[in-house]
DNA sequence: AGCGACAGTTCCACTATCCGGAATTGACTT
DNA sequence: AAGTCAATTCCGGATAGTGGAACTGTCGCT
């Protein structure tokens, strides 16, 4: 039985055969392309007989595509079953309007990210110019200590919470500006729950700077972010505190109408 | 032992304890909002006790969340591993500057659906106006009997799997034109593979028409469909030829350089 | 209020189902 | 042709999921 050794750090605990398969798929979407069989099974810690009966369920039902010679990616279903829960998400259809509102007045791409596991998810994108292919973001994930949206869903976290996450990060460098660790980590936190705003300034890729503000956890809606990005040049000091401004107003918003009409009775 | 026949490719009996997973997702997946707990027992056929602990589980690993109050959503993560799965997808990516040329040739709106089970997903869209939401199609999921795409799709099969198909379908019926059983089907699939292009008269819904043309499954990829889709006013018949033209010679290019690019050796 | 009906949750013995080491087949290389 | 490495199949054994029934909590009704 025993499942969890001491320094078990994954987000999760492995939870009987279903977690087994979601822990699958998560090996094969970390890949950039198709997997062989084989490098599955190094990333994986089951045995080769077990792995491949999982391989084969998944593809049985669709989640996963064989492509005809031992490669697999995630199947197409995948595609269904995402249409309809972003589709059908409360949170991401109350907030729209406001991303939008939020982009004519900024002029700049506008994120909307919620977090999940140890990840931002995004969940929502008004894009800078014109339609150069929205899906670029929706769904993508990113990480939490060098993401404007990532550090204000973790300045609304509980202390407690915040702890146990902050301690599960693994702190990849990006840039020279990427927080390195906890420590740099929490100090940041405080003062972007001082401020009520999270920059992200070159730690994440290089040229892009990002304002991003908090909308807490609300009862029916876990703790998220809302975010203007631009390009560097465009995104000097000055132009930064306004739109920090303006993402702090309209987050507010999105929080109070979140409260208002998903959690009333928080 | 539940085990079908040969060439089965539908919705199979449900194969241990992943499939019964899957089934709960795409029951919650077919009503429109969030559904009770109740509301989800009575469209399954597990007993409660199952049922409960399925969705714990399901929660627990993100696939659904469970908004406190007793009534379940599909879950975020299926985001993650659905963006995933889309960009890496080779049959998409080889198809997207072909349909970029489609939208421009036409003006219209141009779709890109595989079948996949008993259903066609659209994997891509581009769109007529500009961006009125670019997410509005991508994953969702169509009938095969009432849609451009899908018939195109069909009458690329082999007749036996063609007949196997054919007789699960429900043949819902959405309009007037919306044929209704295998008989008629399998005519007009007739006509299909004789022309090379399938039409959409207001079968799917009122006001709208659609020209499509079959790219077949080619060692890798997945039969698969192209198509046109405009408003009946700017549809008469003299542009619906233009278009079938059009369509057809796209979708012939796209089948050519996936044999080409995928499967050299199908 | 109190009662009744229904929704959601918990429990636990049973056994179907999944596990995984080892042997087999297949593909590709030298 | 022989050797190596990858993928697949097999099968006894134990785990993990099953599901009937009992429990709790919540709401609507008189």
């Amino acid at each position: 039985m025993g499942r969890r050794a001491a320094g078990d750090s994954g987000p999760e605990r492995q939870t009987g055969t279903l977690g087994k398969a979601v822990e699958v798929l998560e090996i094969i979407a970390s890949a950039e392309g198709p997997m062989r069989f084989t490098d599955i099974l190094a990333r994986s810690d089951q045995p080769r007989g077990t792995l491949h009966r999982q391989l084969t369920n998944l593809a049985a039902e669709g989640l996963v595509t064989a492509d005809r010679g031992h490669s697999y990616s995630l199947g197409l279903r995948l595609l269904k079953f995402a249409s309809r829960a972003w589709a059908d998400n409360a949170f991401r259809a109350v907030a729209e309007p406001y991303l939008r509102r939020l982009h004519e007045a900024t002029g700049e791409t506008v994120h909307l990210a919620v977090l999940a596991g140890d990840e931002m998810i995004y969940l929502d994108k008004v894009e800078s110019r014109k339609a150069v292919r929205m899906h670029s973001q929706i769904g993508n994930t990113a990480p939490l200590h060098c993401t404007g949206v990532g550090k204000a869903a973790l300045s609304t976290l509980e202390p407690d919470e915040l702890a146990l996450v902050v301690g599960r990060l693994s702190y990849e460098r990006f840039t020279e500006n990427t927080l390195p660790g906890p420590g740099p980590l929490l100090d940041e936190l405080a003062r972007v729950r001082a401020e009520g705003v999270a920059y992200d300034r070159e730690e994440h890729g290089p040229g892009i700077r990002c304002v991003a503000a908090p909308i807490p956890s609300s009862g029916r809606s876990r703790a998220a972010g809302l975010s203007v990005t631009g390009p560097i040049f465009r995104a000097g000091e000055e132009r930064m505190q306004l739109w920090a401004g303006l993402v702090r107003d309209v987050a507010a918003e999105v929080t109070e109408e979140l409260r208002a009409r998903l959690g009333p009775r928080a």
